[in-house]
DNA sequence: TACATACAC
DNA sequence: CATGGTGTATGTA
């Protein structure tokens, strides 16, 4: 079993791929992009050197600025398990340990192991696909209630370094850990005194072999003055390995200006893009093109950017923990169909779904929003305020039903809407005022009105669903 | 406020 | 045969 090189696994996903919908929509919103970068180089062309002069100078001044908030006294961790779900299912089936497998389902993977990854399984692809690359790969469908209980022994090694440590995901986290090294440091200092990067090294090394032996799963981890660094940085030895950055400008500044701007998060595919386009591929180009950003950009990005080039970052992680929730939706994909019945069938369990979601976390809502995506691939949200706040399905399944009725009636009769995709939110949030009393009105007026309102709907042969199971929640990707 | 886009996981 | 679900932030009008 070998693997492939990258042009024979490009050239089999191509196969795969080309004259779907999903593709041709994938190529639609490619032109897309490339008109807009090459409107906005355009507008670069026109620029007069006076113009990018004062940008520049403007620029500089905010990266002075930044530059003189600079925080280097903390020391960030970020703790990411290796291909997480995988490992968890290898662990439990010692007979997956040697052959290419994958955790996910036909339509998509959300993790791959290290044989699977050198036939180009990747996190992220179809099922049907990465068997075409690999077709002895075994394929393990998620089991989330799972990787959450491991995810929890692990929170329990994290407390112990961090008590204020922010979860990102089932399996990744940052830790600022300064406090423990100052409280801990003559316990791992064996004569002489110890340098802040062999403690820090010394104590994320133990950190990791506790969740091993918690867990019998491997951890990397990046450890730096923030967590734009310590994000990278956790990359940079996986598996299994840790990466220290010394909190130091300089050290800091060669690392951030040979580092490609892709590997920063939050720089997606269509900034790299449009980026590459103006020359920037790396952290260290964005400084010598302040000026061109700043006629490009908002303010808003323009501080990031600023932000980047200085390697600057957050080092303050009670702003990851502290927000409210602000949405909260349930969505669908099926296989494409434009029968009106069974849409607005599927958009009430989907509401019903969601009133159990809110009512687990004692939230009502005041918009309500469809979304929708056709069979095409194109994506649409239609949202409508309530008067008050609510998880009541049948309020807030009449309120969609609406919504997606507005839609469908948008369309000529000889070309009908089409979805392969329903998706009901709610947003503007509240907690729910909750008293047993409260709820128990709730869930009478909730049975009271479906039935009134079941009668009364146009396609009134879609009935009162049948108790939907108990999704699980899911952050598809490692 | 309403909608689209970008991004992370 | 055939490409996910949940949530946040931001730009724009």
């Amino acid at each position: 079993m070998q693997g492939f090189d990258a042009a024979k696994i490009n050239e089999i996903i191509r196969k795969a791929s080309e004259g779907s919908r999903f593709y041709q929509h994938k190529q639609q919103a490619q032109q897309k992009l490339d008109a807009k970068i090459k409107e906005m180089l355009h507008t670069a062309q026109q620029m007069s050197p006076q113009l990018l002069e004062k940008a520049t100078k403007k620029m500089e001044a905010v990266a002075l600025e930044c530059e003189a908030g600079r925080d280097l006294s903390r020391t960030i961790v970020h703790v990411d398990m290796d291909m997480f779900y995988a490992a968890v299912e290898m662990r439990d089936q010692p007979n997956l340990k040697d052959v290419p497998m994958a955790v996910g389902g036909n339509s998509m993977l959300s993790t791959s192991n290290y044989i699977a990854r050198k036939f180009g399984v990747r996190a992220g692809m179809p099922g049907f696909i990465a068997r075409q690359l690999c077709p002895a790969l075994v394929l393990v469908p998620p089991n989330f209630s799972k990787y959450k209980a491991v995810s929890r022994v692990v929170e329990q090694v994290f407390a112990i370094y961090d008590p204020n440590y922010a979860m990102m995901s089932l399996d990744e986290a940052y830790l600022d850990i300064t406090d423990y090294m100052e409280a801990n440091a003559d316990a791992y200092q064996a004569k002489s005194e110890v340098d802040n990067e062999t403690l820090a090294e010394a104590i994320v090394r133990e950190m990791r072999l506790k969740i091993q032996e918690a867990t019998q799963l491997t951890a990397s981890a990046g450890i730096a003055a923030n967590t734009r660094l310590a994000k990278v940085c956790s990359d940079l030895n996986k598996p299994n390995g840790q990466y220290y950055l010394p909190s130091d400008t300089r050290a800091i500044m060669d690392f951030i200006n040979k580092l490609p701007i892709r590997k920063i998060s939050g720089i997606g595919n269509v900034t790299e893009q449009q980026l590459k386009a103006l020359g920037i591929t790396l952290c260290g180009q964005i400084r010598p093109n302040y000026g061109l950003l700043r006629l490009l950009f908002s303010d808003c990005s323009l501080d990031y950017f600023v932000r980047i080039s200085l390697g600057l970052g957050e080092t303050d992680l009670s702003n990851y923990t502290s927000g409210e929730q602000k949405s909260i939706s349930t969505e669908t994909t099926f296989t494409g169909t434009s029968c009106k019945q069974k849409l607005m069938q599927m958009v009430s369990d989907l509401s019903i779904e969601l009133h159990g979601d809110m009512k687990k976390k004692g939230l009502v809502g005041k918009l309500v929003t469809l979304k929708t995506k056709t069979v095409n691939f194109v994506l649409k949200t239609r949202s409508m305020a309530l008067g008050e706040p609510t998880s009541d399905p049948e309020v807030m399944g009449k309120v969609a039903r609406k919504l997606l009725i507005a839609e469908m009636e948008k369309c000529p009769v000889d070309e009908p809407l089409s979805l392969r995709l329903l998706g009901v939110r709610m947003s503007n949030l509240s907690e729910e005022a909750s008293s047993g009393r409260a709820k128990q009105t709730t869930i009478s007026k909730m049975f009271e009105k479906q039935t009134v309102s079941a009668g009364r709907e146009s396609s009134s042969n879609y009935c009162l669903v049948t108790e939907s199971v108990a999704r699980e929640v899911q952050a598809f990707h490692d």
